[in-house]
RNA sequence: GCCCUCGUAGCUCAGUGGAUAGAGCAUCCCCCUCCUAAGGGGAGGGUCACACGUUCGAUUCGUGUCGAGGGCGCCA
């Protein structure tokens, strides 16, 4: 509809001023029914060039414009706006677009090539290392990254979800000796508890079932415990599976799959990083200070240079990040997202200097990046800051058995993610009209019922004639159901999710409203079988987008 | 000190170079003989942190100030 109204106006405004382009016509969607359903800056933008009085030249826009079967009106407002209003065959024909394919209601294909297929896009996100429970930031990760995958794949994208993790280090090296600690019983407040050990009640667990000889199923192999209680190497083993199958377990309750996992180790195995180095070292971006190797991330506009390979031999997170992206980009990804928390935002930089300084033609911009902040968790009024299990932090497991995965989804999702969140466990645990995921929902379960009492068959709707529905309500109901395939290209061009949420919100707002003041199962045929395409519809659009944000859209409730 | 993000109603947050800046909660009033009241209607509540620029028009863009958070490691 939009593009229609935008071939309409583009010769028109050509004719006034040849030297308009099409993409700098803007046409919005007003705030207010009263202005229409689309409107126009034009003659205000020309206004200006032409120096010329925008009413004006909005009259003269007008005059010129050829007919079309969708528009009942076009009025001049405000300062020089020009609003179309659309017909009743418009509306028909938007209903009848969402019932004809339900499930494809808001797709489009702006994720595909010039040969019409869908180009390759990987979202890497978590990638929680594998030393305790998933957190809430991971949570909130979690949730934004999943959403801007089937975002993406709603676009037309063909999307790689991809959890990336360490699984040696020195992060897995303190895992180990707090696990052994454990094993030997020191706990702690003991003095001979590794200083930088993990310190939550999980390692008495993994301590425990290390000693029991337990076996754990991990990424389709079983990890065996050996269960001598030095063997540090089985330890570290069995500590790694342990917590990865745990952190599978959340995800699986979160309802988040991925497709690929891909370990830090694997890099050093495949050699990998020494092509990185060598690559960078031949490329002249890089020196030796003070016994160690460092790469002049500066030329690429970082503040300081970074150091790739410490004094010891051994190298820093940073090259393995290197060669990691490299490797994104040899499988074929020429769109990489990364979803991290806002700490992350120091290594942007220096990733991206390195993949310019191997000097292979990646983008400036490869990876791009979404950041999330810091979410605080309120409950009772107060900051809870930690868990039993974890002991310095909440996990996003508390959350997930405490309010259930479609609020604790909603909830991580919904707001824009470089805005810091407060998570208020009361809020999100109520089954009443404070908790928007409810109201949302509750929108999707109403129409059911109604259409569960009508009994019909729901194919019925699909070539309803809605000429006269025409209340202020319908309208708006029609409307807004027309604006999801812009929500939907337009979440994903800003990779936010956050405003499918939003829009969701006012969408069942509308509905509430409607189906309070309005019966739908009346006795006149046509009128009643008008009203239930249009609410039809609007099931459709609210379990569409719903599925955007990973939450169910329940019949029942 | 430098970099990034944020500052909008009492609270939690949307939003936009344009029309009267919105929603939920909280407060007050009203609506079930009627498809789910987990709902709806209405009232009150704002110097869009502040200042100065750019613009026909700035809450939105730019600069500065103040305030909050995060990052500035041979940790990941």
């Amino acid at each position: 509809m939009k593009s229609h109204l935008l071939q309409l106006l583009l010769p028109v405004a050509q004719s006034i001023h040849p030297e308009i382009l099409a993409n700098s016509i803007q046409l919005d969607r007003p705030k207010s029914i009263e202005h229409g359903d689309f409107s126009s800056n034009l003659a205000m933008a020309l206004a200006k060039t032409l120096k010329k009085n925008p009413r004006e030249l909005a009259t003269l826009i007008i005059e010129k414009l050829p007919t079309s079967p969708f528009i009942e009106k076009v009025e001049i407002a405000g300062a020089g706006f020009i609003n179309f209003y659309l017909n009743e065959k418009a509306r028909t024909f938007i209903i009848h677009e969402i019932l004809k394919n339900p499930e494809v209601y808001g797709q489009n294909t702006s994720g595909h090539d010039d040969k019409g297929q869908p180009q390759k896009v990987q979202i890497e996100f978590v990638s929680a290392n594998p030393t305790g429970p998933l957190h809430v930031g991971h949570g909130r990760g979690a949730a934004i990254g999943d959403s801007l995958a089937r975002l993406l794949k709603f676009n037309g994208w063909d999307v790689t979800r991809e959890f990336y993790y360490n699984d040696a280090g020195a992060q897995i090296d303190n895992l180990t000796k707090s696990v052994h600690a454990r094993c030997h019983n020191i706990d702690p407040s003991d003095p001979a508890f590794p200083e930088d050990g993990y310190r939550g009640e999980y390692i008495v667990e993994i301590a425990n079932a290390f000693l029991n000889k337990s076996s754990i199923e991990c990424e389709g192999k079983t990890i065996h415990a050996s269960g001598l209680i030095d063997d540090l190497e089985s330890i570290r083993q069995f500590s790694v599976a342990y917590l990865r199958h745990e952190q599978d377990q959340d995800l699986n309750a979160f309802q988040i799959k991925f497709d690929v996992f891909t370990l830090e180790s694997s890099f050093y195995q495949n050699g990998h990083i020494e092509k990185v180095v060598a690559s960078l070292t031949q490329n002249g971006f890089t020196y030796e200070e003070d016994n160690a190797l460092w790469l002049k991330t500066t030329d690429f506009g970082d503040d300081k240079n970074r150091v790739m390979k410490k004094s010891d031999g051994s190298y820093t997170y940073f090259i393995p990040d290197v060669a990691y992206h490299f490797n994104k980009w040899e499988r074929g990804f020429k769109r990489v997202i990364n979803e991290h928390g806002s700490d992350h935002h120091s290594t942007i930089t220096r990733v991206r200097a390195g993949l310019q300084a191997l000097k292979i033609g990646i983008p400036e911009s490869y990876p791009e990046y979404v950041l999330h902040q810091m979410i605080t968790v309120m409950k009772g009024g107060e900051e809870v800051k930690l868990s039993k299990r974890a002991g310095s932090y909440v996990t996003l497991r508390d959350l997930i058995d405490e309010v259930g995965c479609d609020a604790t989804r909603f909830f991580l999702v919904a707001r824009k993610s470089d805005s810091q969140l407060i998570f208020d466990i009361d809020l999100a645990k109520t089954q009443n009209s404070d908790n928007p995921v409810y109201y949302i929902q509750y929108a999707h379960a109403r129409i059911a019922g109604v259409l569960r009492q009508w009994g019909g068959d729901i194919h019925q709707l699909n070539h309803v004639n809605i000429d006269h529905l025409k209340s202020t309500q319908e309208l708006i109901m029609v409307k807004r159901l027309s604006e999801f395939p812009e929500m939907v290209l337009h979440a994903a061009v800003e990779l936010a999710p956050h405003t499918i949420a939003n829009y969701l919100k006012d969408c069942a707002a509308d509905l509430h409203s409607y189906y309070n003041d309005t019966k739908f199962l009346v006795e006149n045929e046509d009128e009643k079988l008008a009203r239930l395409s249009l609410i039809r519809a609007t099931q459709i659009v609210l379990k569409n987008g719903l599925y955007l944000l990973g939450v169910n859209a329940p019949e029942n409730m």
